[in-house]
DNA sequence: TTAGGGTTCG
């Protein structure tokens, strides 16, 4: 049967300020008439990133199914490559308006007409419906998030998705072609027809890396690194028709590079001079040549799963070598560091221009500007401090000690004597000053434990002495967390809180096989819980001698004032650290001319659910 | 119009 979806259109050419309802038809694969300009729904089996022919477009070539198990192969030839759907992996969902349907091989192919648009989504099942394009004008309603829910639900029985290919540097073995999703650091032009990139995606590879030797003024990007990221950065080689698209890359960028090869052994290198010392048994990465396999090269967007998946990595290989280089340097631990670090460098190779041309430019481009702090909000500090969610994209403030209290009093009011769940066992902990307090703890270790009806006092105070605690209540004679307004997990000073909206918690056994130490991230997952990510959002009015602009400081405000985020929630020296340098590049007495230039890198992007409350 | 999946020169 066909689909329908109702869509809204505003007719621009008609007064009237009524919208008009439109339906749209979904054609199904096994019903296409050659010749015909449909409209389609389908779960991409296979897809090539978009790549240059010998007309002047660039072609996506994706074969589709939907549930009439048909196989469609498509062929989308547009001039521009933001406009090319925005495939990740196979499973992804794609819908396309007008294409035609045109014979080939016994079967048919679809072809791009004019008016196409198309819009694709994540293809797992319970992952939000988020459409992505770079279309603005497309249309999405409730309807559509049921296509796409339907089609996930009948791909997750019925589709035979390839394996994924996706590894990490630490799994890859010599001889694997796989996907890498990795940032890029640095590129250098090793010959015309091979590009290097250098990239890194957090995790260690257990084999030698192969060393390129390239030209350093022709590097885009640092061209060198420390012996410890050095160590984990990956040379990538690109060549022939991909090396076009690697020239479109910027340091910093995530990525995902389809069928990329490893191979070890005696590496020849090509070179300026042919001189590249032939390494052996290391490990070289190719991205060869064609499109096989669906070889090339995507920028994944900031929001996009992998990518936090990514950073996360990445930012924990990054806390590793602070916290080593902290010990080397001072022979203290990171938290008792003092000394203020007045310069980063960011990866890009930009000159400089003045607040007005950036208001001018187009957004998406990184641009380098000189500039003073004219003010800042929030002026209560501590109001900068957010919690973040990766999954759905929003934030919130991080709740004060009274409404924790709050939900604590609550809880203590509530609960009665409930049984333990069979995996738990019941016991008692004396406390530092009180006699006793009863306790709940997971069986399996001593190292996690609930504490039925405790106060926000209490759990403090225990916390002091316990690595993981999770407070919870009884409802209905059983076990339940708190509400997420309170925090889910009590670790030391730390406290973790979860998503409202991305999270189903519920007091469950979590799967500790195998598993040595309790993270929060293995506790979160059993509770049914999102966690939040502590963050730090400042607004700064820039002002240089052409006019000012206001910027959002958030993505890097940990490297900016050189803090931990969720440092900076429970200690008052990092608290101290973030107002002594607003103080310095904006007092709050004085000339705007007396306070510090600036030199700052700033990057425009979308960013979807931003919420502040000052 | 181009391309229309199926591994490499390195």
């Amino acid at each position: 049967k066909p689909r329908s979806c109702s869509v809204k259109c505003h007719n621009i050419l008609q007064t009237s300020t009524v919208p008009k309802t439109t339906k749209y038809t979904y054609c199904r694969l096994d019903e296409l008439k050659p010749q015909a300009v449909v409209n389609v729904y389908g779960v991409v089996l296979f897809f090539k990133q978009p790549y240059k022919t010998l007309g002047s477009d660039y072609c996506t070539f994706l074969k589709i199914t939907d549930q009439s198990n048909s196989t469609i192969s498509c062929n989308i030839f547009l001039p521009k490559l933001e406009d090319h759907p925005k495939i990740f992996k196979a499973g992804d969902i794609i819908r396309m308006h007008r294409v035609k349907v045109t014979p080939f091989n016994d079967s048919f192919n679809l072809v791009k007409s004019h008016g196409f648009s198309a819009v694709t989504f994540d293809g797992t099942e319970g992952e939000p419906v988020e459409p992505r394009t770079s279309n603005q004008n497309y249309h999405f309603e409730a309807d559509d998030q049921r296509v796409v829910e339907e089609l996930r639900a009948w791909s997750a029985q019925r589709v035979q998705l390839p394996a994924p290919a996706s590894m990490t540097l630490s799994t890859v073995q010599p001889r694997a072609y796989f996907d890498l999703t990795c940032q890029l650091l640095a590129k250098a032009p090793v010959d015309s027809t091979c590009t290097m990139l250098r990239v890194w995606d957090g995790t260690r590879c257990p084999h030698t890396l192969l060393k390129v030797l390239v030209e350093p003024e022709a590097t885009v990007g640092p061209t060198s690194f420390s012996p410890e990221r050095e160590r984990i950065i990956a040379n990538v080689l690109i060549y022939d028709n991909h090396v076009e698209a690697a020239g479109q890359l910027q340091p910093g960028d995530f990525l995902r590079i389809y069928n990329l090869r490893a191979i070890q052994g005696s590496s020849r290198v090509p070179g300026p001079t042919g001189s590249q010392p032939a390494e052996l048994d290391h490990l070289a990465f190719h991205l060869h040549g064609g499109t096989a396999y669906g070889r090339g090269i995507r920028v994944l967007p900031e929001n996009s799963a992998d990518v936090q998946e990514l950073k996360r990595a990445i930012a924990a290989f990054m806390q590793e070598e602070e916290d080593a280089a902290m010990l080397d340097v001072w022979g203290t631990p990171p938290e008792s560091m003092g000394e203020p670090i007045t310069e980063r460098t960011c990866r890009h190779d930009t000159n400089p221009v003045t607040l007005s041309e950036v208001q001018g430019s187009d957004h998406g481009q990184i641009h380098h500007v000189r500039v003073r702090v004219k003010s800042y909000q929030p002026q209560r500090l501590h109001q900068s401090l957010k919690l973040f969610c990766d999954k759905c994209s929003t934030m919130q403030d991080v709740p004060d000690e009274d409404q924790v209290s709050a939900v604590f009093a609550e809880a203590c009011q509530d609960s009665e004597p409930c049984p333990a769940p069979v995996w738990a066992l019941y016991g008692a902990v004396p406390l530092p000053s009180e006699s006793e307090f009863p306790f709940l703890t997971y069986s399996f270790t001593s190292v996690m434990m609930s504490f039925l009806g405790a106060g926000l006092e209490q759990v403090t105070k225990l916390s002091s002495s316990y690595l993981n605690i999770v407070p919870v209540r009884s409802s209905g004679g059983q076990l339940a967390p708190l509400d997420l307004s309170a925090p889910v997990l009590f670790r030391g000073r730390r406290r973790f809180y979860g998503c409202k909206k991305c999270s189903n918690p519920a007091v469950r056994e979590p799967n500790v096989e195998g598993v040595e130490v309790v993270s929060e991230k293995l506790v979160a997952e059993a509770l049914g819980v999102e966690l939040l990510r502590y963050g730090l959002l400042l607004r700064l009015e820039l002002q240089d001698s052409s006019g000012s602009l206001d910027v959002l400081l958030w993505r890097d405000s940990e490297l900016f004032f050189n803090v931990c985020a969720a440092d900076a929630a429970t200690n008052q020296e990092s608290q101290n650290h973030i107002h002594h340098t607003m103080e310095s590049l904006c007092p709050p007495e004085g000339s705007t001319a007396r306070r510090p230039w600036l030199d700052v890198c700033l990057v425009s992007y979308e960013w979807h659910g931003l919420y502040t409350s000052w």
